[in-house]
DNA sequence: CTGTTAGCGCTTTCAG
DNA sequence: CTGAAAGCGCTAACAG
């Protein structure tokens, strides 16, 4: 038993299938009062359902927006993707879904896909790579969405404009402004912290955690500091704890009596005799700082005590966690809400979109013990 | 300029669109190695991509998979959506989301949505409310589901059948064992542990919570603890904290020396001189119990010194919480996995799906302290 | 205000 | 093995 058609409730009403189509989907004028109702009623009756796909064959729009981000169990893109469901809601569209982990290819696929079901608009969550290897992959991405945008689709990116996309009609970018965060973030930290910073970053290319970095050292610059030695990981929990027991192994080497460092550089700045003020450590994200303070902790060393901590995202989950983190806060559900707008046409409502704008956050990881 | 059409490609081709589809999608057949060559060629360069509307308006089928969930944002949700997601690929479908705060009506509307793209199969996430006033929005829902069922439509639900539910065919359910599982946390709990139990629950009528306090309430009782006094609140993480709030005073009156308690039954079981155990706290899910821990931290009590705490779910972003949350970890992925894969049709791989099996996982924040 | 007539792009019998 | 023809269910010009 296949679900009632609008010919079928027509029949039923005695009334032609446009006319059933008028009166139950919204066409300009409704018809008559009479008719209407026994229209109405008849699909109710019938228990009738419009059939989306045939929607969407006639009027060419399907009422989809498509969301692609690389993992919806990681805290970043599920906050993301609520903004974005909520904007759905109110433009009565739905949202479908496709994970990447990064990948550009299978991001180039997604396109493909949501090209094919005729999303009114894609939105693109992920941060992007830039690494040789990625050139190719990138390209072919940025071809999809070009000619998808070609087509008529409305495609928004956050944080990064794809790279080699030509910027058509049709494609927004909600601007993260990463670097500057980030450089501001460096500077309050540097302002009352004397330790030395070290940064735990993402792999190479990764341009979110590439921006972030290069703020960070600008911030620090900015600050009369040196650079930051960078250590280069995966972007997620488990990179931040590796990192972190790099780190840890090397803080305590570096402690009076402690053994020498295996590294063989000699130590940088402060003279090895003296015990050195906390490292700083800065983390491209919440769930690495996370993982990062969990290996500390893992080897015994305490937070701030022997090293701060600082991330970046604010993630919402994370907030209960001990030490509090120092971070910088970002409005991610406002930012899919921003991004699925900006890609339904209206930006904002009818006013430009207010820019996205984050705020460093410290808290009690980045404290100076007394 | 719009994509490029079927009938486009089979000109270039020199061949009838019917032979087209035959070679760019999978009919019975392959076409001449020749003719197929060509053919591929002309889609190649066109840029052709398949209208998924008109495929599925054509074949009824839409590749579709609708996940319904709470809040995506909730990290219990988006692990399943993981799951799904990952099934999904698997089976060369998209999901389609929907989120619906846990409203019986808007997971009605939901479903309809779906059914109106003709979803090949609907994974229903949330735990349901069994309240008075939802009994007719849960009716609705069932109707809506049955019909959509009656169409030919999958539905897998995880942990509870939907209330009212005539159980059709295409009618699955996810069995997740939070009774037993509940009991259990409480036997191994009432072990180790001599204070008094609380349980802080979500609304009455929420299923989830509605069994896990069953379930913790019958192992106490088999361990020979009389029952928990049960705090309801809301099943999110401001519920814990504000229940973690009451307990906390409540804690701080029965101190030796503290004020006595403004409630004005007398304090139960333990009596009042004495330094009682600490007490013992079961959240039915670890967001809630984490805001709890927040709510006595902030009050200057310590866990598991002043009070113990566990939770439910196991929840990765909170692993590396401190204390460390002792809890029942679920598969949550491989439950999202499961219940996309039993709406499939094939339940697990040709075998029985595997029954959800939870473990009941203690961790420092019950620890007796010495 | 309502009905008729064409398609939207694809699949799928059914002939050739 | 290939082509022609008939829809899938709905909307959108046009007429009436």
């Amino acid at each position: 038993m296949a679900a009632s058609t609008l010919t079928e409730v027509a029949r039923l009403a005695g009334v032609s299938p446009a006319t059933a189509s008028r009166v139950l989907n919204g066409s300009a004028r409704i018809p008559g009062k009479d008719i209407a109702d026994r229209v109405r009623q008849a699909a109710e009756s019938l228990g009738y359902i419009p059939n989306a796909q045939a929607q969407g064959l006639a009027k060419s729009s399907s009422g989809l927006i498509g969301l692609i981000v690389h993992d919806i169990a990681d805290p970043y893109f599920s906050a993301i993707a609520r903004g974005v469901q909520e904007a759905a809601r109110e433009q009565r569209k739905m949202v479908l879904l496709a994970s990447t982990e990064g990948a550009p290819a299978s991001e180039k696929e997604a396109v493909a896909a949501f090209a094919a079901r005729r999303a009114d608009s894609i939105v693109i969550a992920g941060s992007r790579m830039s690494r040789p290897e990625d050139v190719e992959g990138n390209a072919e991405l940025a071809a999809e969405l070009d000619r998808y945008c070609r087509n008529g689709g409305q495609v928004a990116v956050v944080g990064h404009a794809v790279v080699g996309a030509a910027t058509e009609e049709g494609y927004h970018v909600v601007q993260v402004p990463n670097e500057e965060l980030a450089a501001q973030l460096a500077s309050e930290l540097a302002a009352t912290r004397e330790g030395e910073f070290v940064i735990i970053g993402g792999p190479e290319g990764l341009l979110t955690s590439d921006d972030r970095i290069r703020g960070f050292q600008q911030g620090l610059s900015a600050a009369g500091r040196p650079a930051a030695e960078v250590l280069r990981t995966s972007f997620n929990r488990s990179g931040g704890f590796d990192a972190g027991l790099a780190i840890a192994a090397r803080i305590k080497a570096a402690r009076p009596g402690g053994a020498a460092p295996s590294d063989d550089r000699p130590a940088p700045a402060a003279p090895p005799a003296a015990a050195p003020a906390p490292l700083c450590i800065f983390a491209v994200n919440d769930v690495m700082a996370i993982g990062a303070a969990a290996a500390l902790r893992s080897q015994g060393l305490r937070i701030p005590r022997d090293a701060t901590v600082a991330g970046f995202d604010d993630i919402e989950t994370l907030r209960d966690f001990r030490p509090a983190l120092s971070t910088v806060h970002l409005p991610l559900e406002e930012i899919g809400r921003q991004a699925a707008r900006s890609a339904a046409g209206r930006d904002g409502d009818g006013a430009a979109p207010s820019p996205v704008t984050g705020k460093v956050t410290l808290r009690r990881s980045t404290e100076t013990v007394a």
